[in-house]
This record gives structure tokens, sequence and C-alpha cells, in this order.
DNA sequence: CTAATATAGTTGACGCATCATCTATTCCGC
DNA sequence: GCGGAATAGATGATGCGTCAACTATATTAG
């Protein structure tokens, strides 16, 4: 059993402040939606997702899939969603265990509302105080960490 | 009312990116202390502030200062783990509004059991897959966004 | 073809996080 | 001192997210 290898100032420092940072912007972009539209943070990665498509329908799974999220938790925000008109639910013919989400008419207004708030601050909060060069690094870093998370562990 | 200004490829892909990793990141920490040991992730974070007091005790407006936590989320979270008996609520003599929570005999054997593999899985998703000058520049980058974050909106 | 297995999605329970609201106490200006 | 404002904390409702368990359909091995 070896020793544990504790983080130093540096590593504590990135780690700490970035799950700091990470926690304040979710907060505050979460509020923003809130005041200025009807739509929740969840709400919105949905609907951006579903009109990145044609024609605003996507398969459960591949939501899932796009957002990184788990099949239990697309089938509860879908079903909140459903429950408000921002989107429906259809049956898919070629494979019977399926479902279709598709954006409605009421969830096309709602995200076409709220976007140019959101993005807005985005940039105010996050990527208009930050170099290109920083930027740059943190697009670098997240990917390698995210490829060393598909990995199985012991490497 | 003006244009909206878009967030093109490098914006995008470091804001997307991040805020991917940071999903997976803690769902990961989370699921490797619920597998470890009896914690929570934000019942860790507790136990963590309150051990860096030589008593093992703060108020509660401390503990929401330390974790930049809302006061009611402290509230709720204490009371969860004080049924645990993970803490104890004391009395505040000098402040009759005010109380103390105090870490028990279990809580630090919980603690200390679950801190290796914790930082340990910090290290291994995170810290050692970056080099020494990406963490700066996300310790940099996020204390930044941070110092905005406290400034007041229209600058 | 059939049996085992894998995949798509649902559901209920539970912990987590926020909001609004509430009580109790302390602080501060006058 | 006193009255209003600020502060400490609790509470209930609601949405969010995970887990475990479940149904139903599709795929694949033999």
């Amino acid at each position: 059993m070896n020793e544990v290898r504790w983080l130093d100032d540096r590593e504590l420092r990135a780690w700490r402040s970035l799950q700091f940072m990470q926690m304040r912007l979710e907060g505050e972009l979460a509020r923003q939606l809130a005041a200025d539209s009807g739509l929740s943070y969840p709400d919105y990665l949905v609907l951006v997702a579903l009109t990145d498509r044609p024609d605003g329908r996507m398969r459960l799974f591949e939501l899932a899939e796009a957002l990184g999220w788990e099949k239990s938790r697309v089938s509860h925000q879908v079903a909140r969603m459903a429950n408000r008109e921002l989107v429906a639910k259809e049956k898919c013919d070629s494979d019977r265990r399926g479902a279709f989400v598709v954006i409605t008419a009421h969830g096309r207004r709602e995200i076409a509302a709220a976007a140019p708030g959101h993005v807005e601050a985005v940039r105010h909060m996050f990527v208009d105080r930050l170099t290109p060069d920083q930027l740059d690094t943190i697009g670098d870093a997240a990917e390698v960490v995210l490829a060393a998370l598909g990995e199985p562990r012991i490497p």
C-alpha cells in the first residue's frame, strides 16, 4: 500500500479554482436564463441540440449521446419538457422500442428568444475575459482529459 | 438593438469542451466516492472544509463562504449530514441566531478513509494528464473569470 | 428457429440545489 | 433606547440527476 500523493500548490490552485469557476458560471447562467426566459439550463441544452437538426427531431439515445447524459436523465428531462409543450414525443416506426423527440413551435420561439441573452452572458462572463491563447489551452486541456476519461482505468 | 455576436470555433470549442469535461469529471468523482465510501461529493467538500479547522468547527455562514454555496444549500446539506451523524450542530452562545457545525468522530473516520482514493482519482483523471503550464494557465484563467464575476454587470 | 443477450426507453425513490418565505436576533442611526 | 435594516438560519416546494429495477423490442449465436 503506497503513500498518497497529495496535490501541491499549483495543482490545488488549478483544480479548486476551476471547480469554483464552473460552479459560479453554471449558477449565473442558470439564473440568467430563468430570469430572461422560461427555460432552465438543461432545457436550453436540449433545445439547442434539437435545433442543430434540420427537422428538429432526434431519437432519445442520440440526444443522450450528443449531450453526454445518461439515458434516464434524458427520459426524465424530455418528459418534463413535453409537459410544458417545448417538445413532443413521437413513436418510431423502424424501431418500435424507440421514440423521437421533436421541438415544437413553442420550443422554437423560446430558444430563439433565449439564445442571444445566453450567448451574451457566456461572452460577458467567460469568453471575452480570456485571450485566444488561454481559450486554446483550455480547449486542449479539456480534450486531453476527456480522451483520458474514455480509456479504461489502469493505463 | 445590436446584432448577436455568436461564438466562433475557438470560443465554442473552449466553452463546450470545458463544460463537457466538468460534467464528466464531477460525475466520475461522485461515482468513485459513492463506490469507495459512504460519502457524496457535497458531503466530502463539507468534511474537508471542517477538517481544515483545528477544532473541526465552523459557523454555517462560514461554511457557505468557504464553499461558495448559498446559505439554504448549506442548511439542507448540514441537516442531512447531521441525520447521518457525520456532523453535529451546536448552538452559538455569542450570537444566538447562529449555529456551529462540528465534525464527529464518525465524520473524521469517513473523510480519512475517503480522501486518498479521491485525491488519487483527481490525479488520475485531471492533474496528471496536464502539464504544469496547462495547470497554471487554467488557474490564471479561472481566477480572471472569478474576479470578473465579482464585478457588477455593465462594466 | 430459438435462446441468450444487448439495446431503447420508462419509472420510482432518493439526494441535491434553488427559490421564496419565514423567524429570530443583532446592528445601526438617530 | 428605539425602530428599521441587515444577518443567521430553517423550511417547504419544485426541478434536477442518479441509481436500480423494469418492460419491450431487436440482434446474434448456436
